[in-house]
DNA sequence: GGGGGAAGGACCA
DNA sequence: TTCCTGGTCCTTCCCCC
């Protein structure tokens, strides 16, 4: 039921928002308002319905707001903006690319094709594939009652009671996929995969070469499949389907072959001939000079057929004329709204509408319109570049019981763990997502100093972001309906490279670091350097390893929390001369990775004592070492320290502490990797002085890196166990970390085993 | 005022 | 009775420097 006070203009404007949503092949032509009553009855008074209503009505405001911005806008504003769009139009003109060959190739109903294919039972009947909660994608017999992906089963079987729902197999559509993906690659080696039914492809190259094949090189014979009832049948359409100008002809052995010619629509007639044999599923295509054309003219002659698009100017300004915004991948249900309220519904409009557009909209939306209303797109088709983030989420029903909220927290923080560890990653950001039964979806992050993977280090941040929101709601209960796990800001490629064998090699003289220096410098430092400790972080970093000792120290991306708080410094201690090619020389001072002070010695016992030293807090009278010294490093340092003076050195001291702890504790991960690395080679570490361990402080009676790093393991597990006890987000209102159990953490006797 | 993190939302398949 | 999942990008807000 609607709340109080909605009007019936609110209800239409909702009906907008939750009607049918014909723009999918296949449904064109229905009876919009009987299936829009059905869709409406069926939601209305539930609670997704109610905050449908509310997000319409934030649009609605959305609207309202820009309506009246326009009403404030000047003549004189309008002739700037023109003009400045003319200029963006004639530079971009220039620009305009049509010397590529652009394919975006769709399956048709891939999914319900995929089941429809192994059970041709459901060939007449109407189905989808989903559940009652909701569907994926439906045939096109279900199309005709309204039915589509993205709707819930519950209401599509009211739209068509004798819908067939059969549920998804994705293992099925993944391996289906794969072979449709190797027909891709004879064409475009370097396709590019939107999602398991669709891919760009640029086939300029294969058309160059195509020329000059001889014509049995572009023949392909008709194949016979049998389907796993055992029925044998000719899965050859009628040719009718694949419009050529080349004969079908009968081979030697008189089957069926088809010959294709050279061109651009028939190497793409081949690619969906060559699909539909190996798969027996059928492909739509669009053929055109840009991405977001391609996309477009693969709808047109859906399904089962194929749309190519000249390239030349005018072929393209023609077709885009006509052409509705919200055909257009990129602009929503929203957008197509936002631009409805001006009165743009064609690109043309659009195009028109240019001047205003930059008035209303952000540089990057009005640039974006721009582009759409001039046809043009990408040309260039690439591979994404590296993930930006990995998350995963689960809906179910109301979920009130702390015990069952945390149980499901750390199941998805090991889902995502696991996930992580198969593509070698670990992220910074952690962030916790909920939605509430009424649909409120909530999203809280965390960003450490340190890059996590393991099921523990994520737990211990989602946790206690949880615990927050669970607080904030005290003493009602937080009642879920979803909960999901998101890890983001990955260490760069850059981050992951191995600079440094060991926390040793940052201890050495500056000159000897050029590699470090090399990999650092050309990005801005600030952006290399943890946050202050303490300051802005929630809890004790835990990229500690919580690991089991066999992966502890060997994961390559703990490389990262090292990187950060050993070669950072490094990077920072030569940043202020890397400037200049000439290394220095002739320094015999070691860098402190505390303090980033140059000490004046080459011995690693008086370095060391430094250190211990600095970590221990013992010289703080006498340093006054500051989070915001460690995140700058030396060169500010010195600023900070005269500022220091005149202020009389008031600092947070509790903040200080945890800059120290945090930083203590990263660098363990570094000893871990050093001790690891070092463990491998058996000759170099048997030697040295005997090992004492960094968490329980004690000698250990071996020298044996491996023996030890089994002991550190156990320690550190038993030391994490302990603290995800008591993490606690920090408080942003007040800035200050919270408690964290603290070790006076020496390391040294690890640190100098060489 | 700019940079950057957090939060939320649009959009896509 | 019942309305997904996993990802990217963008905008807005706020804090800090």
């Amino acid at each position: 039921m609607a709340t109080g006070g909605t009007s019936s203009s609110s209800e239409e404007g909702f009906l907008s928002r939750m009607a049918l949503n014909d723009n999918k092949a296949g449904m064109e032509g229905l009876n919009r308002d009987k299936i829009n009553k059905i869709i409406m009855e069926s939601s209305k008074g539930s609670r997704f319905y109610e905050n449908e209503l509310k997000k319409e009505q934030q649009v609605n405001q959305r609207i309202e707001r820009m309506m009246l911005q326009k009403a404030h806008i000047t003549e004189q504003q309008l002739s700037k903006a023109q003009a400045q769009v003319e200029k963006m139009t004639s530079d971009l003109e220039r620009g305009r690319d049509l010397s590529r060959v652009i394919v975006h190739v769709d399956m048709d109903a891939f999914y319900a094709a995929v089941e429809t294919r192994d059970c041709p039972d459901l060939m007449d009947k109407p189905m989808a594939v989903g559940s009652m909660s909701m569907l994926s994608t439906s045939n096109y017999h279900a199309r005709k009652f309204g039915v589509r992906a993205a709707m819930p089963g519950f209401i599509a079987k009211k739209l068509c009671p004798n819908l067939v729902i059969v549920p998804t197999n994705f293992d099925k559509y993944r391996a289906v996929s794969a072979e449709v993906r190797e027909v891709f690659a004879d064409y475009d080696p370097h396709f590019l995969p939107m999602s398991l039914d669709e891919a760009y492809l640029d086939i300029s190259d294969h058309l160059e070469q195509r020329r000059g094949w001889p014509e049995a090189l572009r023949t392909h014979r008709l194949r016979l499949h049998t389907n796993n009832t055992g029925t044998t049948w000719s899965i050859s359409l009628p040719l009718s389907l694949y419009p050529s100008s080349s004969p079908c002809l009968q081979d030697a052995a008189g089957g069926e072959v088809e010959v294709f010619g050279t061109c651009a629509e028939e190497a793409v007639r081949e690619m969906r001939f060559r699909i539909e044999q190996k798969t027996s599923l059928t492909a739509s295509a669009g053929i055109a000079p840009n991405m977001m054309l391609a996309k477009v003219c693969s709808d047109k002659n859906k399904p089962n057929g194929q749309y190519k698009l000249s390239s030349n100017r005018q072929a393209v300004i023609d077709f885009i004329q006509d052409l509705p915004v919200r055909k257009v991948s990129g602009i929503g249900k929203v957008t197509e709204k936002m631009l409805g309220a001006l009165g743009i519904t064609s690109c043309s409009h659009l195009g028109q509408e240019m001047a205003l557009l930059a008035l209303l909209f952000s540089e990057t939306s009005w640039h974006h319109f721009l582009h759409i209303s001039m046809g043009l797109g990408s040309t260039h088709i690439e591979r994404d570049g590296e993930r930006k983030s990995m998350s995963t989420e689960r809906t179910f029903g109301e979920m009130s019981a702390l015990k069952e909220q945390f149980s499901l927290c750390r199941e998805l923080c090991q889902d995502l763990a696991q996930d992580l560890q198969k593509e070698a990653l670990k992220g910074k950001t952690v962030t916790l997502k909920l939605k509430n039964v009424n649909f409120e979806v909530k999203t809280r992050a965390w960003t450490l100093p340190c890059a996590v993977a393991t099921t523990e280090e994520l737990f211990a941040v989602a946790k206690d972001l949880l615990k927050t929101e669970i607080d904030n709601v005290s003493p009602q209960p937080l009642r879920l309906r979803l909960m999901g796990v998101r890890v983001s800001s990955f260490a760069s490629a850059d981050d992951k490279k191995p600079l440094q064998k060991s926390i040793v090699g940052f201890l050495h003289k500056k000159q000897t670091n050029s590699s470090s220096t090399s990999q650092i410098s050309h990005k801005p430092v600030k952006e290399h350097l943890p946050k202050p400790p303490g300051l802005t972080q929630p809890s004790a970093c835990p990229s500690l390893n919580t690991n089991t000792s066999a992966e502890t120290h060997i994961s390559m991306s703990a490389l990262t929390a090292s990187d950060k708080m050993t070669h950072e410094p490094t990077a920072h201690a030569s940043t202020s001369s890397c400037c200049s090619t000439e290394p220095e020389s002739g320094t015999d001072s070691l860098t402190c990775p505390v303090c980033f002070r140059e000490v004046n010695t080459t011995e690693l016992t008086v370095f060391n004592r430094h250190i211990d030293q600095c970590l221990s807090g013992v010289t703080m009278g006498q340093n006054n070492h500051t989070d915001t010294e460690l995140e700058r490093g030396p060169s500010v340092c010195e600023e900070e320290e005269e500022e220091d003076e005149k202020t009389g050195g008031k600092r947070e001291e509790g903040a200080m502490e945890k800059g120290r702890e945090l930083l203590s504790r990263c660098m363990l991960d570094s000893v871990g990797l050093q001790l690891d690395s070092s463990a491998g080679d058996h000759t170099e570490s048997t030697t040295g002085p005997a090992l004492t361990c960094p968490v329980c402080q004690e000698t250990q009676d071996t020298n044996d890196l491996t023996l030890f790093n089994l002991h550190v393991d156990l320690c550190l597990n038993q030391e994490v166990l302990h603290e995800l006890g008591g993490l606690a987000p920090v408080d942003r209102t007040t800035h200050t970390a919270p408690p964290a159990a603290h070790k006076g953490l020496c390391f040294r006797d690890v640190l100098f085993t060489e």
